[in-house]
DNA sequence: TACCTACATATAGACAGCCTACATGTAGAC
DNA sequence: GTCTACATGTAGGCTGTCTATATGTAGGTA
């Protein structure tokens, strides 16, 4: 996957992972890494300064946690980051079409 | 439309409306702006500079013409181009079916 | 005449986000 | 004792898109 593609994405992956339940940064990558097939394996140096980004912003809320001797910051979203969810789905569905629209425009030739 | 979200698309867009015919920057971004429907409106400052990396590369040609005393710098596809076309047709499939797949995961309740 | 709009190309510099590479540390298996 | 998986984090590089600006022609109109 072209790291360029996923610019400006990346939110919207973050949200969507974190809709069912909260999670800490590593098993969102895996989650991200599991939904996807395969295809998606973000590295960490993307993946944690974007959830502070997010926190930051105010889409996430985060609190440590200590399980099995390792420590986790568990990331959650808030009301705000469940309606960015949404307007970031409905941003999708819009820039898929608008692309899709371009690049499926058959190759119709000028007749001559 | 998000600047951020074109970011590793703009190839593809620029390839795909030269693909039926040669056209000028001008041309391309009203080409751009008619096959979606008026949403994608790219400046100026981004297709040139994008078109003449395009060309660099080996994907596009270029000539100057005058047509009504107006100077314009004429872009086709080379073979290369259109092989990259096709290139970046089947990435965006993936692209977006991959994300897509991350996007739709319904957000099943854990049981309680 | 002067002005405005559409046509047409181009570049400098700002900006931002994703990446690579590295640093640090625990737990458990072998 | 070493390796892998787990777990978080930052510095700095890279690169493509954007804003703003510059330049110039053609044609309409006040």
């Amino acid at each position: 996957m072209n790291p360029d593609a996923l610019r400006g994405h990346m939110d919207a992956l973050l949200l969507s992972v974190l809709e069912r339940e909260p999670l800490h940064g590593y098993a969102i990558i895996e989650a991200l890494l599991e939904r996807s097939g395969g295809a998606l394996n973000v590295p960490t140096g993307t993946v944690y300064p974007a959830l502070r980004r997010l926190e930051r912003i105010g889409y996430l809320s985060s609190e440590w946690a200590t399980v099995g001797g390792r420590k986790r910051r568990t990331y959650r979203l808030t009301d705000s980051g469940r309606k960015q969810l949404e307007g970031e789905r409905s941003a999708w569905q819009e820039f898929t079409s608008v692309i899709g629209s371009v690049l499926r425009a058959e190759a119709a030739q000028i007749p001559r």
